[in-house]
DNA sequence: CGATTTTTTTGACAAAATGTCAAATTTGAC
DNA sequence: GTCAAATTTGACATTTTGTCAAAAAAATCG
């Protein structure tokens, strides 16, 4: 029972096709723009046959949520094997996040979509936990730093109430800089209108100020984080570039949830 | 040529009534939950009428975000008001902000919608000038409060670069902190999960952070930041609820475009 | 006031897309 | 090669959008 027929096999392998073949057309007009039939047609099929697939469109967008997420999750957690202190690792997290949106701008774009489409209620729950729990993984990796920093002595535990409150501060602040500018600068026409014509620049600096103000050693110098900037983005476009052609199978039955057409309540009364 | 008819009364009257009906709609399930026929039902006509109004749903969403933004940009100017000190000015801006996602929710969903929805292409310019206009005043009002402790010695110009490219970081950094924590916070139930339990004492200290970090006198202290929270908030929750029934008539040709179904261009014959 | 012109509303229509399902086809096992 | 099981298909019912000529209502004017 655990050899694939070939079909079985070419069913699995459709599954994603499905995904790398409505990934772009989202981008350009949104939720909107998948038609099921375009993705049918797209792959020499019929509504039908992706029907057995997903049940509707929202759970394909939350595929390719999942997938991203993971994809997300996999080059943050790269670039923090790139630096070896922990607030250098911080900083990388960031510049991923960076890489993130310009090299992987479908999925960047897909993250923002499914948080506020209604997507969400109409989808299953299996979907929804896989994406919460990555997106708990990458939160929980900055807190792992901060308890690295607070560790080695680099960041000081004892000047706020508890630790969880400086972490809790920490991991929101830095997302909040980061998602939100990254988000901002994606979607706000006028910006540069506004006279903000580099929005890279104020966000590391924002991030970097933040750190500083708490103290997380070592402080913010422009020629050591400059380096690092230049030594390691190179890498995370890399690996950005090769996280969109990897197949990701890890979590299989959650990120890829084969659907037997006959559905899987079938058993009861057979 | 200045006296309304009473059915043109009716009709401008009507536009805003649209608005109005389809609001509370798009709230739980987006923008899909706005169905041309539905707003024609609450409102006692058919379809063909709203049309004479809006030429398809993103207008309609287009001019939601209008009449959002204009009330948000006032309850903003208001709260610069309630302070005396730019820096204290300033914090009103943020604590605006939360009574704007708190008291005004739809309104700041529908800023969000409006941001990802391909709705953007679909509309006409002048809806779009419209809303870029005001977020671009909303950021100007930051810039000269920047101006303003430059002028009055609270904030030192001279330690950056240039002026504008500090005005760039500020303006930036807070907005990225404040919006970008919002939306977090609205937007991703993963939150408490991972143990962010308090996402808006996090935004407020990492804001005061940042300011104090560029040194923005005067510096944060508890005490009085605690004390400016509890004198204006009560005042901007007013407001706020008074905006949600003001007309809003002001920039009237823009805000609420009247369409004569013939045209607008009938004129240049008569 | 009533006739006429203009504006507004209507509802029937075509088009596009979703989701379903019994019948047809393909696959895999023997 | 045959047959049962799994898969694919395309026709169908449904929902929604957007259009438009005809009907209705409102404004204008003698």
């Amino acid at each position: 029972m655990e050899t694939l027929t070939p079909k079985q096999r070419e069913i699995r392998e459709r599954e994603r096709r499905i995904l790398d073949v409505a990934t772009p057309m989202i981008r350009e007009h949104g939720m909107s723009a998948i038609k099921m039939d375009s993705i049918a047609q797209a792959m020499n099929l019929t509504r039908g046959t992706i029907y057995n697939h997903f049940p509707n469109k929202e759970e394909i967008l939350m595929a390719m949520a999942g997938r991203a997420v993971a994809r997300r999750m996999a080059l943050f957690h790269f670039a923090t094997t790139l630096a070896d202190r922990p607030r250098w690792s911080c900083a990388a997290i960031g510049l991923a996040a960076e890489v993130y949106a310009d090299h992987l701008p479908d999925d960047f774009a897909i993250e923002q979509m499914v948080r506020h489409d209604p997507v969400w209620q109409k989808t299953s729950p299996k979907r929804r936990t896989v994406l919460l729990d990555c997106e708990e993984l990458c939160i929980q990796a900055i807190g792992s730093l901060i308890d690295a920093a607070i560790e080695c002595g680099d960041l000081d535990g004892s000047t706020t109430t508890t630790i969880a409150s400086l972490k809790q501060q920490i991991t929101f602040g830095l997302w909040s800089l980061v998602y939100g500018g990254l988000v901002i600068e994606a979607t706000s026409p006028s910006l540069v209108t506004s006279g903000i014509e580099e929005p890279r620049q104020a966000i590391r600096r924002n991030c970097n100020a933040l750190l500083d103000q708490l103290d997380w050693r070592p402080h913010y110098k422009a020629s050591e984080y400059n380096a690092l900037v230049n030594r390691i983005t190179p890498n995370l476009i890399v690996r950005a570039n090769e996280l969109q052609h990897e197949h990701f199978e890890g979590p299989s039955d959650l990120m890829l949830g084969a659907q037997t057409p006959n559905g899987g309540e079938k058993d009861h009364d057979s």
